[in-house]
DNA sequence: TACGGTGATCGTCACAGTGACGAGAGGGGA
DNA sequence: TCCCCTCTCGTCACTGTGACGATCACCGTA
């Protein structure tokens, strides 16, 4: 049974059929700006609005697997090398003018690393800085479910160890601490940073020494990678007043 | 277009239909333990198992409506009395036996008021402690359903200040004290809980003095209601190691 | 090679928040 | 009246944090 005659082996008419689709939200940190990849659409609805990467759920697939498929496809991003997690159900009847659909968005944190590599969607896709997306451009509630994203990112922040999702394999705190500046979008004190990130059991496990200093000169930062803490405590707390919502 | 038939207006082959569910984590703390609602079920699959209450959602209907309709149809829990929140998508390929069904669970906390009213689906309905539920005697997917809204409930209660939504209108510290025990399931010492708690802006607001000091006697407790605050500041953490899960 | 610039790292200090716990306030029952 | 109970207020030591000075290790340039 892998196809709409999956149904009538039941009673096709005893429940209301509805369309189920993955939205990835992929964010990432690039040239220190916290970004978002849309992609332009080519296809009724919302022709030439900008939206999120997404795709209907296969008959046999996991809410997960559809996910991590539409990812690795149409962002050329793979799994193991970011962060992956489901960011709730959005089910609004009139969401989707073409029918009823749920759509199950999932939140990715990536690494810089790899330029965006257009899938199969044949559609352009374009990293934007989340501060200057347009919400009213952007097709279906895919507004809201970015906001829930950026919101769920900045939280997550406080009390997990993902930011180093956003970060490669071999890291610095400085490169740590810009992913942190440019989700919050606040400074913060290198200083107290640095105490923190490395003082925190399970968060850094040092590896070596890095040979760049970078351009302007400066003194070599030490290597880290992610330790095995998943969650931090206690929470690194973002600065000035905490606003309940984004 | 409200029912299957809407299908027709777009080509219903052109993606896999699927059947969308509502499931009611309905959580409470009775008598100093936190409990779910479970019902029986009494008709195939899974006859005879405990199950979350829950069912189909309708073709006009948001999710959030579905949830707090099946909330009052089926435990007599009205929405404002309550805490409401969506709790995630599950949607393995086989965790209904008869058909492709994504549920959405729904997080309600409740005062212990209501008793539990079996509604419409004629289905027996009891409270269960919540460390008395034997997970392999759960239908479908429930057990981890329901661990995610326990351990969310856990979670919660650090940094919001939802605890008051398992109280009445009006309770004393001493009752909020309480939540907080039953949900996470160790001792906290009543004197640093009311500083705490007194002493965080927004959360509580003074409305009275308590006339009834208890059975065992007792000073009278001043009574309480919920202050409008959204999030704790700083968070109230749980004692002792931190386990990542439940 | 000496020198200023830059960023990484270490230290210090005052203060807010917390856990542990003593003590008084205000009620019950025998 | 005496004892017991719970609520409420205070105290004290300790931890973690924000603010910020100082040093370290590298750059490019004179």
């Amino acid at each position: 049974m892998t196809g709409p005659e999956f149904l009538a082996a039941y009673d096709p008419t005893a429940f209301p059929p509805f369309a189920v689709t993955v939205d990835v939200v992929l964010l990432t940190v690039r040239f220190g700006t916290f970004s978002v990849l849309l992609v332009e659409r080519d296809t009724h609805p919302y022709r030439g609005a900008l939206a999120l990467p997404g795709g209907f759920v296969q008959p046999d697939e996991d809410l997960d697997t559809a996910a991590v498929r539409r990812l690795e496809q149409e962002t050329g991003v793979r799994r193991d090398t970011a962060h992956v997690e489901q960011l709730g159900a959005f089910g609004d009847p009139l969401r989707d003018p073409r029918m009823r659909v749920v759509s199950v968005p999932y939140l990715v944190f990536a690494p810089d690393l790899p330029p965006p590599t257009p899938g199969q969607g044949a559609r352009s896709v374009a990293w934007t800085p989340v501060v200057a997306v347009e919400a009213t451009r952007l097709a279906f509630d895919h507004a809201a479910v970015l906001a829930a994203g950026v919101e769920r990112a900045r939280a997550k922040l406080e009390y997990s160890p993902v930011a180093a999702a956003f970060c490669g394999e071999q890291f610095t705190v400085a490169e740590l601490r810009r992913v942190y500046e440019a989700v919050w979008g606040v400074p913060l004190d290198p200083r107290n940073f640095h105490r923190k990130t490395t003082g925190t059991a399970g968060f850094l496990v040092p590896v070596g020494r890095d040979s760049s200093p970078g351009p302007g000169g400066g003194r070599p930062a030490a290597l880290y990678r992610r330790g095995d803490a998943t969650l931090l405590h206690p929470a690194m707390l973002r600065p000035v007043v905490r606003t309940p919502h984004s």
